[in-house]
DNA sequence: ATTATATTTCGCCAAATAACGAATCAAGGG
DNA sequence: CCCTTGATTCGTTATTTGGCGAAATATAAT
């Protein structure tokens, strides 16, 4: 129950929403993704440990950077039928659209 | 986005899972998922009314009773796409089979 | 009509959450 | 070594959320 808790809380927002959503395009990294959400930097650090404690999203640290990626093959069923899921959905939202460009 | 997140934050909360995951047995109505809960009718009310209005679930008034259903055949595919994966989720988890016992 | 049962709505309080800026930590570059 | 850049952590604040009981609504039974 923790988990799957845990995986629905994670996207209960929609700036976590869309960072997921960027994400399929390519791994970001936070300087990018705080770029496209236009908030403070603690406040996306903050989203990403979220999306990470939930599974949903891996970070590996690249020099001065840290890029967040899908955890497309993740261990955790739910995890993994989720982002199967949300792939296929807001393909049309204007908002996910207009993120997918700045990126 | 809207429709994505309310379904999201309708199933950010353990008590609404459970009520979820109750509904995959049969339809019950408010008093006995309330028995079950162990909540204020309230309460309980207020969960149910979140989850309709994420279109997860349906009501249906039969004389003094109001009973909720799964919304299995949901015209939104974000609807269809969580209701099928969360069937497959927390089969194990001993919360969800005590309800499904006390059901 | 009155009572009883089932449910919803309302107002209130406590806890959780999202946002920010400031401070801190990490890694490179001059 | 110092300075810059990227990221995280911490403390604070405003908003949202989950819980309750009381009141209101609806239907059935007496």
């Amino acid at each position: 129950m923790r988990d799957a808790l845990k995986i629905f809380k994670a996207l209960a927002d929609p700036n976590r929403i869309r960072i997921l959503k960027m994400l399929e395009l390519r791994p970001l990294c936070v300087c990018e993704i705080t770029e496209i959400l236009n908030l403070a930097n603690s406040t996306v650090s903050k989203h990403l440990s979220i999306l990470r404690e939930a599974e949903l999203i891996l970070d590996e640290k690249e020099g001065k950077w840290v890029n967040y990626a899908r955890n497309s093959t993740a261990a955790s069923p739910y995890v993994r039928d989720i982002l199967e899921s949300t792939a296929r959905w807001l393909t049309e939202d204007p908002q996910i659209l207009a993120d997918a460009q700045s990126a």
